[in-house]
DNA sequence: ACCTGAACACCGTTCAAGT
DNA sequence: ACCTGAACACCGTTCAAGT
């Protein structure tokens, strides 16, 4: 262990110790004693726990935007968009409970903004107006977030279907049992289904405007 | 304050809590105090702060259930998913924190089952058929869930709009600055504005079905 | 059957003191 | 400049003891 501890890797150690323990296992004397040091050498680099899981999630920003940045030029705005939502579930998915814990997070890098600015200048360049692309990144991000949040309540819950433990109460309401094993089949798939679902809408809007230009 | 306490009401009183003090200020201590015992009181009638949760958890999908119950049997399937998607929102909103502390929990109660049977079956009824109505629900309930998750996230954040706060940095990613500004705006209409997109998407697929059949 | 008092092993955080 | 030891006010939870 190099010695002294930083900013950075005091985050660094968090997020591995949130993979590893969950979120209620990062607590300020796990993390010293996993850098080498006591609880209270924390606070000489950082002024809260807050912040440090703000930092975190920050860095998982941050390593979206790289991601995304690397992405090579989408063949139209349609493609653009789905890799964008590709991209981001899979950085969520990297971390325990990384959805939940991520996703509402107050981002304070202008680094991850700039990457911002450049998938929104391909969208618009690809044939998608502003307000369009506007709608379309947010909706978009509404559905990964919101599908990642349940994606990762049910892996870390073993009691979860109730619905398929409780035979009685199944036959009780076929059509929730039956749409509940929908759910269960593979999730990848299930978010493609979904992707497509809301391109398309997209897409019909967009074309319903096209004519107006 | 009548005599004794039971589950129900420290349910209640713990969704009262939550309101008022947010999720952290839910503790043993303070809900004991609401309710005139001391904290070991309330282990006699749930086995642990979890439990109290996955209630609060439960008793807000019930009033969900309820709620879409009494709802009018809608003209079509696409009015209903609608009115469907506007009552989850509306009963999460009602919770600080209500989408980030509700969306992922395990359900226990074979009446919200039930409950779900019942809209199932409208739907079903109403021109959808049983993989539609599962894709339909699963992908409406994702878009609600990171909808409100976003919503009460910057509700719950003061610094929260860095772009509108720096100016400096606004400058340099204008199309960010303005796709945020588009953000701000009034919330409901952009519910709507998205579930219309989703729905659409859905329609889409419908369709496409239809000649199959 | 239902509740209290005291206690246990934890939290995040502060602060004087050390180097 | 950076870290420790000791302490503070909290947690959730257990358990003997009271009624």
């Amino acid at each position: 262990m190099a010695k002294g501890i930083s900013r950075q890797r005091i985050v660094q150690a968090a997020l591995e110790l949130l993979d590893e323990e969950g979120l209620e296992g990062v607590t300020a004397r796990a993390l010293a004693g996993r850098l080498g040091v006591r609880a209270p050498a924390l606070y000489w680099h950082v002024a809260s726990k807050q912040e440090i899981l703000d930092e975190m999630a920050t860095e998982v920003r941050r390593r979206m935007a790289f991601t995304l940045a690397a992405q090579p030029e989408p063949a139209g705005w349609r493609e653009g968009l789905a890799a964008y939502a590709r991209v981001i579930r899979a950085e969520y998915l990297l971390h325990r409970d990384g959805a939940r814990t991520f996703s509402g997070a107050r981002v304070t890098d202008p680094e991850v903004l700039r990457a911002q600015q450049l998938w929104m200048e391909r969208w618009t360049r690809s044939g998608l107006e502003l307000a369009h692309a506007a709608t379309a990144v947010q909706l978009v991000t509404a559905l990964v977030v919101g599908f990642v949040i349940e994606e990762q309540s049910i892996a870390s819950t073993d009691r979860y279907l109730l619905t398929a433990s409780d035979p009685a109460i199944a036959a009780e309401v076929p059509l929730v049992t039956a749409a509940g094993q929908h759910l269960v089949s593979d999730a990848d798939q299930r978010f493609e289904d979904y992707l497509d679902v809301v391109l398309t809408g997209i897409a019909a809007r967009v074309d319903a405007a096209l004519p107006a230009d």
